[in-house]
DNA sequence: TGCATTGATCGTTTTTTCCGATTAGAATCT
DNA sequence: AGATTCTAATCGGAAAAAACGATCAATGCA
């Protein structure tokens, strides 16, 4: 009669294992099923999707057509169902989380343990990513969900903020800024400033607060982590700038270090959250940012 | 088990229909297997998705959220097919296209009877409308493919150029510009322009490319087709510019207007084609496009 | 109150799905 | 070359699911 998601499923089975036996027992029904399921979805497309020369299973150019395709309708299939799960307990299925490396560690190991206990059934699956290949594995489904520093290029997302995050500077004990209870960008100019290396936004966004280009600053060296910053500040390599969420994590335990806020309060970054415009949890999304939101302000 | 493609063809059915008896006869089965379905399906996602009380058929907001992810698989379902079918056979299925009516009238006969004769089993719909109304309509999947002139926004589509249409200046006879045999645009200012009324996009990119304000010009009456303007000119209202295609299509046939082309050869738009980006059928769409384009150099 | 309408339900029939066993073709090993 | 192994197709029967027709129960309307 019509097509079925069944079919479907075994489709993508196929094209998985290049296999018909494994992919049978992979979907928990015999071969014969499978195969027959196969023979019945070519059939009624009038087309065959797999070349099969009793060794090998290979794809038709138009299988692979089909089969993107298949995994769109699966995907949303998905989608509905959990929809429908969603509605009956909020947050309660699964969610792929991506967030940058200068946020995951400091924002989110108190939020998880809140969350968790907020919304029990919630599986979080957790990547740490540049905010580059955040978008890019959103874009292709392997994430749902992404926070990152603001402003980025979003296409095609829905984008919301969570927070306000302030930078600081961070300096070696005996530092001539030291003297001054808060420090204006300008004075900034002429430092050895450390920074992340290329590809993270917080590098980018720290400057653009400042008013900053890379030429005003002696680049000594580029770490790949705020932890590493810190350690070469407290070698005297030079000074950095902090977002206040990985002070409040207590970055700078044990390093003697001093802190010192911005004179102006606009030297800041933007912390938000993203998802598919098309994914249909937006609700969902939107009562985890709201969440979130709460618990930075208590 | 799971979810099935009739199951969501039955729930858009009552959802169309706010009733089961007329949905089943619609869908061709009987009330009572219909019936069954919707049940089986809402056990499965384990919610109410409509509201039955014995005389009316309400939809719950979340079977609203269901029924909309069930029109988008649909809708994916149908993709998948005519993806089989227009493999056998390009261009053979049921295609919408929308073109703006500065375009269509001119443009579209010729071609038509040869797309016809090319593609024996080609469906075309056609709708006329300008190009803003085409843009909501290509986004909301009332229509596939729609015919426009550009620059024009288009987000989240995939645009291809079809030819280069460029704009001439119709003259009542008698017209001081008759004299030339080319026109320099800056030659317009301050002549009685008459221009189609707001919203069609040929006013501005006709503008755009003569590099003129509507305060260069004397706007005397704004006309709602390319006839009617003409019809203006001859009534020694103004002048106008009309781009070649119309000309071609013989839109001055009997009036005894003048023509003149411009000196540069910059003033013209550009007619391009597009499609969602998420159309499985872009090989079809581009196949069609460079039938297109063919038939505009021959 | 009686009637018409409508979705739910039930028992039966029809259709589909699934399985297990077997077959047939192809590669690999001996 | 012959035996063996691997693999997908096929077939008949059993089990499951879907669909039907008839009936029921609740509701609104006259």
């Amino acid at each position: 009669m019509s097509i079925t998601v069944k079919q479907l499923k075994y489709l993508c089975a196929v094209a998985d294992y290049q296999h018909f036996t494994k992919a049978a027992e992979a979907s928990f029904v015999t071969q014969s099923t499978l195969s027959a399921a196969i023979n019945e979805l070519e059939a009624q497309l009038g087309v065959k999707v797999f070349e099969r020369n009793k060794r090998s299973v290979l794809i038709t150019p138009l299988g692979e057509k089909i089969l993107v395709q298949a995994r769109i309708i699966l995907g949303d299939v998905e989608d509905l169902l959990s929809l429908a799960k969603d509605f009956k307990a909020p947050l309660s299925s699964e969610l792929r989380l991506g967030v940058i490396p200068t946020v995951g560690p400091f924002f989110l190991p108190p939020l998880l343990s809140d969350l968790r206990s907020q919304f029990i059934n919630l599986k979080l699956y957790l990547k740490e990513e540049m905010s580059a290949r955040l978008l890019t594995q959103l874009q292709d489904g392997s994430l749902d969900l992404i926070i990152l520093a603001l402003p980025f290029e979003l296409p095609n997302m829905e984008v919301v903020t969570l927070m306000t995050d302030e930078f600081c500077v961070c300096l070696p004990p005996g530092h001539r800024l030291n003297d001054s209870e808060s420090i204006r960008h300008d004075e900034l100019v002429g430092e050895s400033l450390l920074l992340l290396e290329e590809g993270h936004c917080l590098r980018d966004h720290a400057l653009d607060a400042c008013n900053l280009e890379i030429s005003d600053s002696h680049v000594v060296y580029e770490g790949n982590s705020l932890h590493t910053l810190v350690q070469m500040v407290a070698n005297n390599l030079g000074i950095t700038l902090l977002p206040a969420m990985a002070v409040d994590a207590d970055i700078l335990a044990d390093t003697g270090l001093q802190l010192r806020p911005f004179a102006s309060n606009t030297v800041n970054r933007k912390i938000g959250m993203a998802w598919r415009k098309t994914d249909p949890r937006r609700d969902e999304f939107i009562l985890l940012a709201e969440f979130i939101r709460k618990r930075c302000t208590a």
